[in-house]
DNA sequence: TCTGGGGTCCTAGGACCC
DNA sequence: TCTGGGGTCCTAGGACCC
């Protein structure tokens, strides 16, 4: 048997965590830039606000019911996750940690009987320690754990886990559930399902394989067998080694000037050179991208990317930057509201693979010293004081984060008082 | 005024080879 | 008049996930 434990509205609880005058009362939490709803606790999801919702749209709404804002701390939502994490390590030998608020438990060394008050346990220690709560669901595969889940945060929400034993029990739950529900189940197979009268996750569960495979993919395939019980989505007990990073933001206004999107794009390449090293990769191809903002129909639109192949495999920020710079002189025009920049490395390689060029002039010992002084310094400060080639850092494309919680967890200045 | 960011996997079709 | 067949590799784009 399998588990899945989900954080009950993760970054919302997480807020609410450290604030406890926040119990009880409406919290979302938004994206970057303030953009969109992210996370929304139970009391903001009754007034009607939507996942994805840009927050501009609901400014009245917001203020009428007094819903407490966040913008996104994604330092608080790592470290409270990985605090979750160790938690469930207690109880079981086997996690995968499948997304920032969401694992996989093996179960296979417990007495089935025994699964529901495990699952109880769980739960109830998680929130005690974290003050997060958590829904565990329980299946013979990981898709059928991942409907339990659903199934105890919509219909058992008081008790909070679910194990569906029986056959009846089973096609209870996939009755309760919509088709579009399904994990692996997007708005374009829910359209096409929903038009073949599929109506639920067990209409969909008996449908035919032949006709499932013909008409949609192998990934709906596999979906529909796991909903019958049958495991085919494999454990993936360490996280395997990212094939592309990618590092991207929209602006916090738009951007015209070519100066001002060369600062962006050489932070964002050296962001992304130091996830690099942080994984012991080094890329062989880099991808630099622009774009205006289709939202707005009024401005003429341009989107423009280029593919760098890199001579040597590199995880160094300055030879990265170089080359992302290039990049960027080839697709920039001038002329537009630029929205929003990017980088993505990919052909990532471990660094003990890199291939020296014949003519390779670069003394890369030493630069990987350097490399190593930067990481160390910047880590020591908890944030970028030093930099690479990017001069006159103002705030003109920086992030709008109105409503930033603070780093309780991370940083010795903010913690909280219990008394002054 | 104001609409996120970071991933994976699969497939179809083109290029290329013998 | 008749114009092969089979295979691999690569890439862009779609669909999906959180």
């Amino acid at each position: 048997m399998i588990a899945l434990v989900d954080c009950n509205n993760f970054y919302a609880s997480c807020e609410r965590a450290f604030d406890p005058t926040l119990k009880d009362k409406p919290v979302i939490v938004l994206s970057n830039n303030d953009g969109c709803v992210i996370a929304r606790s139970d009391e903001a999801k009754a007034l009607g606000i939507k996942m994805a919702q840009p927050a501009h749209m609901i400014n009245e709404l917001l203020k009428a019911n007094n819903v407490q804002v966040f913008s996104s701390n994604y330092t608080l939502y790592g470290d409270m996750s990985k605090r979750v994490h160790t938690i469930l390590r207690t109880f079981v030998e086997r996690i995968e940690v499948y997304s920032i608020d969401e694992c996989f438990l093996d179960l296979s060394n417990y007495p089935y009987q025994d699964l529901t008050t495990l699952a109880l346990t769980i739960r109830n220690t998680v929130i005690q320690q974290t003050g997060i709560p958590v829904s565990v669901g329980i299946g013979s595969t990981k898709t059928l754990a991942k409907m339990a889940n659903r199934y105890a945060k919509k219909k058992k929400k008081e008790v909070g886990v679910h194990y569906a034993k029986t056959k009846e029990e089973v096609e209870e739950m996939l009755a309760f559930a919509e088709v579009g529900d399904v994990w692996g189940i997007g708005r374009q197979h829910e359209k096409f399902l929903l038009q073949n009268g599929f109506n639920t996750a067990l209409d969909l569960a008996k449908a035919p394989e032949e006709w499932v495979r013909k008409n949609m993919t192998v990934v709906s395939q596999r979906m529909l067998n796991e909903l019958r019980g049958v495991s085919c989505i494999k454990w993936e007990d360490l996280p395997a080694n990212r094939k592309n990073i990618c590092t991207s933001r929209s602006f916090g206004s738009l951007v015209t000037s070519k100066s001002v999107i060369k600062q962006a794009i050489a932070a964002h390449t050296a962001a992304c050179a130091m996830k690099l090293r942080k994984e012991r990769s080094c890329a062989k191809r880099l991808h630099v991208f622009i774009r205006t903002n289709p939202f707005r129909g009024k401005d003429s639109q341009y989107f423009a990317s280029r593919d760098i192949e890199l001579p040597v495999a590199t995880n160094s920020s300055s030879e990265l930057i170089k080359y992302a710079m290039k990049g960027l002189e080839l697709i920039f025009e001038p002329g537009y509201n630029y929205q929003k920049a990017g980088v993505i490395v990919l052909d990532l390689i471990p660094e003990t693979q890199i291939q020296l060029g014949l003519f390779d002039k670069r003394d890369r010992q030493k630069e990987k010293q350097l490399m190593m002084a930067l990481d160390k310094t910047n880590k020591a400060f908890g944030k970028d004081i030093v930099r690479y080639g990017v001069h006159d850092y103002g705030n003109e494309w920086a992030l709008k984060r109105d409503h930033l919680s603070k780093s309780y967890t991370t940083r010795l200045d903010q913690l909280v008082q219990i008394k002054k």
